[in-house]
RNA sequence: GCGCCCUUAGCUCAGUAGGUAGAGCAUCUGACUUUUAAUCAGGUGGUCGCUGGUUCGAGUCCAGCAGGGCGCACCA
């Protein structure tokens, strides 16, 4: 092309100082003034993945015969054109198909267009019959190629793919055209979820939707977001838990309900942490926390059968059989075993356990009781340890604002956490439904806030008061959506399961 | 917030000892009617993240900044 025209068809823009992208936008004008550009009038009939389920199988002779027509609308992925004849794969959202275009079958002008004016990542929609070439090959021999959508902007490479992973979080869009084991994840998480979804439905649970934006933050112990209500000129916070506005659904008589949304909290990132995480948070009346233990290994089993097709997972170089009955055992066990230096009498003695704590190396506050000082051992000496599939259980009270009492001993809770690969999966417990001793703990939890601890909750006086309703006898769970996924697709960081993962905002778009 | 590492063509990556920028793919020109990381011949393409410093000379050495990755801390 030359350049004096290539001003004049597109002006500033071809002076893009990228030239393949100018390249493009001269081909767009020039597809302007020829007519609508981005055509809405193509319709499909077929779809890659399906057709290859369908006729892969086929023997080609038979194929030849049957000359089955399609229409087929998809990304231009990859082009090899060998004079008169071409061959090239269109990507759509099943997968990918291979075209045969040919000079011959769709006519010397359009075979041109298809030469001349056609980039990898166009759109296109095709019609013909399917075939199958020499090598056996599923094909279309195309009757018609129509440009539906120009792209404007290359693809990164065929072979390689897209490695820059802050280009692959920043624009996923990229991540999932050019890799498919990107798609291939976000579409196992997809089917993750409505397994879940589809699990609890089966058990009779009612799928709700509490609030995002509280009042009073609440169900969790971390930071939340603020914002602010215009019209009620008044502050509020993005959730942390929906947990006690699901349980105010139990004592409106909702005695199985489950929430699967986001949560919101103002802390740092990591390959673990995003300020937006998706929870699954359910509660059954009647039920207590060996119940949900029951449950939710039963729960991972099946879903590793559904989306898996086995009960091996294997993370980050290990592999765990989730079919095998998960151990159980309880904080105390937990710190014994994992810490034999420990004299176990010395777990209720809050100066001895102190100063072990201060021996390993792990900072102590003068406020911290005997269940703080146990629970923040546990986290350090035990949690990235607890690899095979293991629930523990009987967490100190202290630590577990709104968790049942234990009644043989009320300084622990009916309360369990799940580890798998040392990572904690899921957190439940029976659900503390005496009124009194929630006030008693909100108020704990007021005083602590009131003394600094910005991670404290608040009082809530409306839960207070829906407990004092009457609260059935319930039990309560929650499952890190997020690293579940993470857990299923072998995958070493949050980021790679979310698709838009939060980061810094780039300075400027580029590329 | 702290520590370590990374940032070179549209993409994937090289870049020696400080001496003025390379490959493959993509793109452009030409050949090619069953290719599939097509092939063959020829060409174009760079603010080496940004700013400053050292030096006769910096992609390379130093400092600051930005973005990213990993770890720590906080947390799920």
């Amino acid at each position: 092309m030359n350049e004096e025209s290539l001003v004049d068809l597109i002006g500033p823009q071809a002076e893009d100082p990228n030239r393949l992208i100018a390249q493009r936008h001269a081909k767009l004008a020039r597809l302007r003034a020829q007519g609508p550009a981005f055509p809405n009038d193509f319709r499909r009939d077929a779809l890659a993945g399906e057709l290859h389920n369908r006729y892969d199988t086929l023997e080609k002779d038979v194929l030849e015969r049957r000359a089955i027509p399609v229409r087929l609308a998809g990304r231009l992925m990859s082009r090899r054109i060998m004079g008169k004849a071409s061959f090239a794969h269109l990507q759509d959202m099943s997968g990918r198909i291979q075209i045969f275009v040919q000079r011959e079958g769709i006519g010397e002008e359009a075979y041109e267009f298809f030469k001349r004016e056609l980039d990898l990542g166009d759109i296109l929609g095709v019609s013909g019959r399917l075939f199958k070439t020499k090598t056996g090959e599923l094909s279309v021999r195309c009757e018609q190629v129509r440009l539906l959508v120009k792209s404007l902007r290359p693809l990164p490479e065929k072979f390689h793919g897209l490695a820059d992973t802050e280009t692959c979080y920043r624009q996923r869009y990229l991540d999932l055209i050019v890799n498919p084991e990107t798609r291939a994840l976000f579409q196992m998480r997809s089917a993750i979820v409505r397994f879940v979804r589809q699990y609890l439905d089966a058990r009779g649970y009612l799928e709700v939707e509490t609030p995002m934006m509280q009042a009073i933050p609440g169900g969790a112990v971390a930071r939340p977001f603020i914002t602010h209500h215009n019209a009620l000129d008044m502050p509020l916070f993005l959730r942390i838990a929906p947990e006690l506005y699901l349980k105010r659904l139990v004592v409106g008589g909702f005695e199985k309900v489950y929430e699967l949304n986001r949560n919101f909290r103002n802390e740092g990132l990591s390959t673990r942490h995003n300020p937006e995480f998706t929870m699954l948070e359910f509660y059954e009346a009647y039920a207590d926390y060996q119940d949900l233990m029951d449950m939710t290994e039963d729960l991972l089993r099946q879903l590793a059968l559904a989306v898996l097709g086995t009960t091996q997972i294997s993370y980050q170089g290990q592999t765990y059989d989730l079919a095998r009955p998960f151990a159980r055992l309880s904080v105390r066990e937990a710190l014994v075993r994992f810490n034999p230096q420990l004299d176990s009498d010395d777990l209720d003695k809050p100066e001895q356990l102190r100063a072990f704590l201060e021996r390993c190396g792990i900072k102590t506050q003068g406020d911290w009781g005997i269940g703080k000082l146990q629970y923040e051992l546990f986290e350090q000496t035990v949690e990235e340890r607890l690899l095979e599939p293991t629930f523990v259980t009987a967490y100190p009270t202290e630590v577990s604002p709104l968790a049942r009492r234990n009644d043989q001993d009320p300084q622990v809770t009916d309360r369990f956490e799940l580890f798998i690969g040392g990572r904690e999966i899921a957190n439940g417990f029976s659900e503390l439904n005496d009124p009194e001793d929630q006030a008693e703990r909100f108020r704990a939890q007021a005083a602590a806030k009131a003394a600094g601890d910005p991670e404290a909750m608040y009082y809530d006086a409306d839960y207070i008061r829906a407990l004092e309703y009457g609260l059935p006898p319930t039990a309560g769970e929650g499952i890190g959506i997020d690293r579940l996924v993470m857990l299923f697709t072998d995958s070493p960081s949050i980021r790679d399961v979310l698709l838009f993962p939060h980061l810094r905002p780039e300075s400027k778009p580029s590329g």
